[in-house]
RNA sequence: CGCGGAGUGGAGCAGUUCGGUAGCUCGUCGGGCUCAUAACCCGAAGGUCGUUGGUUCAAAUCCAGCCUCCGCAACCA
């Protein structure tokens, strides 16, 4: 049998942290995916794993007082843990720091190298070797470093370049003619118009100035750059250059990278230019999804509103997760994750709609029947339209899931879930139960709810694997015939004689209010109103307090700096002298209601230039990561005034 | 004029490709039912589809301008 194979990716996710409900999102998707495809027949190889390189880990690592390796040992272990209980079926897990991968990295930095596409060349900057910094012109403050205001020197520092600008022409036409290779197609448009069009440049692949990394076997003060590092696990995972290349011969080029809507752009440029270089075949598509936000905005570790999947998970269960996140956001598109939300999806769909249908349904079965229905059975108004859309609803998910919208497929099955809900109001079975001459009818009945519900059970196999297994359990089903894919588009496969075992609810329901009030406590989604106290820096002398200049200064003009968002154009007066200062507080003030007041400035900061404009020290205001507010005076003292 | 996305009943979204009765989920209100996890089923209220103008017999949908919001880029000393 030549069994079609389908290879699909997640991103190696970055461990410089815990996993959150985002990396999440990304993975549950391929996971669905991949165990749909499964059951539709189809050899599937799944991969996921992590990118455990460069700068950012290493100084990690250091402020945790561990080796780099030791680090992400830790935070990767994490993560398995969390694809774990998230029931995910990956089938690999690279890591970029096992040798498998760091060898064959360096063959292929190697072969580029030798191909030409690779090749050693510098950055010319600026460099301040106090601070050991490069400057490019433009940062720099009348010629002198921003940072330190000392002297710089023009140098060059090597590193080793990807010829990306050579495949330029070829990118374009692979995306102009593939309008499935990059998904959703608006995405297509931000790629050749920001990127492509304007023209690339080549892309630098080496560093020297870290040291957590894979070494340049030829130049061992390099090491390789996270572009030719990470994107290649792709191909490392399947064996690509090894001994044993069978998996690679097998399962490249991926039918599909599933990526984050940040890195579409490595994706689909730097990543096929790759390919083209190595002479590979080039994946078949790209899709970048979109974000799950939290209230406060974007994830992040520093507003304290990092949702923890596995806090979740241990609440509500596995399966209720899962389809929250494929359920609730349309795969492509921003959405927004609340406790709230989530909780409303587990109640109304979950524990109304499909779990109290089963419920339900074995409970009559169990009462009218003892379980096992009989063989005679009479058919009825109302069934036929249960059968009908019994029978499209394979059909159309399968048409939705092949195109990945993961939540359109879920909210048409749960169209037969209300559809069989329904039914049984339309049928009435206690009527036909208090009538021993309707028995047969109402055998009926139970059979149609009982298939139904197996037909709903194998579907949502690929997004709820337990709660499949568990319909199955409780309407005594077991057998392939009755829950293997194409089962779903068999009417009556549910077998004679089968037994319903009425088991626990599948989801229970949850208290609203209660539930949100604990949540918020385990697992703030809203920035935290007490941030976390932010670590105080080190201890300082007085000595080195006085090298401060704090002064008051009379804002004298205040102006919004055009072509800047954020900026501010002060004009202040400090009494003996006039300065500006520009400010990023746009977003906070109106220029016309800071004219007159007092601010606090830093007076002896180096001065620098922002935005092409000259700034002469820095304007003091208290931030609590949100909310701006500009220091000032109780009561009005004189320009210049010292602050002590 | 940096790039891009979005503005549709209380909330979240679909509909815009190819103009023709404005739809779904949740929430609210009323009713029905009792097999079920106070669940299920039916019905109702609620929208000048951001705004102005244009094309048309007809515009949420096409065209032009404007306003607002959100990402990215630049930029917060």
């Amino acid at each position: 049998m030549n069994q079609e194979k389908f290879y699909i990716t997640t991103p190696i996710y970055y461990p410089s942290g815990k996993p959150h409900i985002g990396h999440s999102y990304t993975t549950v998707a391929a996971d669905a995916m991949a165990r749909y495809k499964r059951m539709r027949g189809y050899d599937v190889y799944f991969l996921t794993g992590s990118d455990e390189h460069g700068q950012k880990i290493e100084r990690k690592a250091a402020e945790a007082g561990v080796t780099p390796q030791e680090y992400v040992d830790g935070i990767v272990e994490g993560f398995q843990k969390v694809w774990k209980a998230l029931d995910i079926t990956n089938d690999d897990f690279i890591r970029t720091t096992q040798k498998r991968h760091e060898e064959i990295v360096q063959k292929i930095f190697n072969k580029l190298y030798e191909k030409g596409d690779i090749y050693k060349s510098e950055y010319e900057g600026w460099y301040c070797t106090p601070c050991e910094s490069f400057w490019t012109e433009h940062q720099l403050v009348d010629g002198k470093c921003p940072d330190c205001g000392r002297e710089v020197e023009l140098t060059k520092e090597e590193s080793y370049f990807f010829r990306l600008s050579k495949y330029q022409d070829r990118l374009i036409d692979l995306i102009e003619n593939n309008p499935d290779f990059i998904l959703p197609q608006s995405r297509q448009n931000e790629m050749l118009n920001n990127f492509l069009r304007p023209g690339l440049e080549d892309l630098c692949v080496s560093r020297t100035s870290f040291q957590w990394g894979i070494p340049v076997t030829f130049d061992p003060k390099h090491v390789i750059y996270v572009w030719l590092d990470a994107l290649t696990n792709y191909i490392t995972a399947l064996g690509y250059l090894s001994e044993d290349d069978s998996k690679f011969q097998k399962y490249w080029p991926a039918d599909i990278h599933l990526v984050g809507k940040e890195i579409v752009r490595f994706h689909t440029i730097i990543w096929p230019a790759m390919l083209m270089a190595l002479d590979l075949p080039l994946p078949k598509q790209v899709f970048g999804h979109g974000w799950l936000l939290l209230e406060g905005g974007k994830m992040s570790k520093s507003k304290g509103n990092v949702v923890d999947p596995l806090v979740l998970v241990d609440l509500y269960g596995v399966d209720a997760i899962r389809y929250f996140l494929l359920r609730e956001v349309p795969f492509g598109a921003d959405g927004v994750f609340t406790n709230e939300a989530l909780i409303n999806r587990i109640n109304s769909d979950l524990a109304n709609d499909l779990g109290n249908l089963l419920s339900r349904t074995t409970a009559m079965i169990d009462k009218y029947f003892g379980g096992t229905l009989p063989t005679v059975r009479e058919s009825g108004e109302f069934d036929d339209q249960l059968e009908e859309l019994a029978a499209q609803t394979p059909v159309k998910v399968e048409e939705l899931m092949d195109t990945l919208q993961l939540n359109t497929a879920l909210a048409q099955i749960w169209k037969l879930v209300s559809r069989t809900n329904k039914y049984i109001d339309e049928t009435a079975p206690w009527v036909l139960a208090k009538d021993e001459g309707k028995k047969a009818r109402l055998a009926g009945v139970m059979y149609h709810l009982a298939e139904s519900l197996r037909i709903v059970g194998v579907l949502i196999a690929p997004f709820m694997p337990t709660t499949s297994k568990k319909i199955f359990e409780q309407l005594g089903v077991s057998s392939q015939e009755e829950t293997c894919w194409d089962s779903a588009k068999q009417w009556g496969s549910l077998k004679e004689g089968f037994k319903v075992c009425k088991g626990e609810p599948l989801f229970p329901r949850i208290d609203v209010e209660k539930e949100l009030e604990k949540l918020e406590k385990l697992n703030p989604t809203k920035p935290a109103q007490e941030q976390p106290k932010e670590e105080t820096l080190p201890e300082i002398s007085f000595d080195d307090f006085t090298k401060l200049d704090l002064r008051t200064a009379k804002v004298l003009n205040c102006q919004k700096v055009e072509g800047a968002d954020k900026l501010l154009l002060f004009d202040l007066d400090l009494g003996t002298e006039k300065r500006q200062i520009v400010s990023g507080i746009a977003k906070w003030y109106q220029p016309a209601d800071l004219i007159g007041k007092n601010v606090v400035i830093v007076a002896n900061l180096a001065p620098r230039k922002i935005r092409g404009i000259l700034s002469q020290g820095m304007i003091l205001s208290a931030e609590d990561g949100e909310d701006i507010s500009l220091l000032t005076s109780l009561s009005d003292v004189a320009g210049g005034s010292k602050v002590c």
